[in-house]
DNA sequence: GTCTATAACCGGATAGAC
DNA sequence: GTCTATCCGGTTATAGAC
């Protein structure tokens, strides 16, 4: 995760304590709104201290991310566990995704506006986020190979990573979302999913095998250049 | 466009002479290392002038969207005229597309940053940039109208928009291309253009009417949400 | 070597005089 | 429409305390 605790105990608590204020003041007034300085000051530490914990501004929403990614895997646990068609299990992690970011949608653009800039640390291909990356990539593997639909052969080693992709224009969807509850997204999320399941059947037919092997070469291609890889 | 020029001639000369020094700057050290001082310095304003002509940093952004796009607009026309296969066509726009961002490959990553961000006036689906977004969606139906290969009558409504969604995934890729002259870009544009043109004839078979009229649902949902809407 | 605190620095943005 | 002066907040340097 590369967010290394400190050395000791009262470190490790100074660490918390500043974080834990800032997704505090994140929630309260959003991003922008809340200065280091506030959250230094409202937390008792000097500003200083705040930086010698978190090297930027930046690095407490990559702290965030680690945090909801933990949540999101303990949700997917028991769904992964009682659930065994495709559309149940795969439709129960996405949306326990969105059920992990919800409280911070009022925020959610300002942490997720890295997405597209590969400068920083904190876009999803990055170095930094391989970890988070990894393990949810992983997640979707688990989907996959615990479901009892069959899935095509030829498309099972990329299956996950498109997933993980697909997961991310989950997310895009909801930072726009502004039906009560997000109504929309988990709708979006029931349809796509239902349309999602049903394609990859249809590519089990050999009527397909030239259209997903070119499919493969590209996604191929796409890995060597360093994107999702 | 929104980027209104002001009335008198003199106030027009200054803007562009800052929105050139700034283009300029940004090519030669970085848009990050290019600070509103030195635009201002080095083209003989003051920082506030800069401030009254372009009300932040990013605006000078937008100006930069505005001048490539008109300059896929006349690098597509000849090829629009000249072709009629789908496959040339969509490639012929997507390359020069590539063509016209790829002197400023190098700051490309700060110029797109903010694709992931609703509350920035920059990304593709804001209200600020609906103008060239608009344009863009309507040289993607001119590719495929004034195409001899036939399209699905079901999804013609949609498919300008996919395909406009689709080149922004190019962007994306061309991004974080590293390759010499980009090469591994236009690889994956002539690959998957194949792919593409090759889904569209297949989904033309009324073996696909239900998944295609699911699609067309899906699609019809985000709009809604008012996503590329 | 681990942590805290204070005082700058730097650059984006704004106010208000002319 | 152009300028100067100033604010504001992220970041850094540094001096020391434990």
């Amino acid at each position: 995760m590369a967010l290394q605790p400190s050395k000791t105990p009262k470190g490790d608590r100074t660490r918390a304590l500043v974080l834990d204020t800032a997704l505090r003041l994140f929630l309260e007034r959003g991003y922008e709104k809340t200065t280091m300085r506030a959250v230094a000051e409202s937390c008792g530490v000097a500003l200083g201290s705040a930086y010698y914990y978190f090297p930027s501004k930046e690095r407490l929403i990559q702290a965030f991310y680690v945090r909801t990614h933990q949540d999101l895997m303990e949700l997917s646990r028991p769904i992964l566990q009682q659930e065994d068609g495709l559309q149940a299990r795969l439709g129960g992690v996405l949306r326990a995704k969105i059920k992990t970011i919800m409280p911070y949608h009022a925020f959610a653009a300002v942490l997720f506006r890295t997405a597209g800039d590969p400068a920083s640390p904190l876009h999803p291909f990055s170095e930094e986020s391989e970890p988070v990356r990894r393990e949810t990539i992983g997640l979707f593997r688990e989907v996959i190979d615990g479901s009892s639909t069959p899935i095509p052969t030829t498309l099972r080693g990329e299956l996950p990573t498109l997933l993980w992709l697909y997961h991310l224009g989950i997310i895009l969807i909801w930072i726009h979302d502004v039906t009560p509850g997000c109504r929309r997204t988990y709708l979006l999320i029931d349809r796509s999913v239902e349309l999602t399941v049903q394609l990859i059947e249809m590519l089990r037919s050999p009527l397909f095998r030239p259209v997903v092997k070119r499919m493969r070469n590209l996604i191929a291609e796409i890995h060597m250049g360093g994107v999702a890889g």
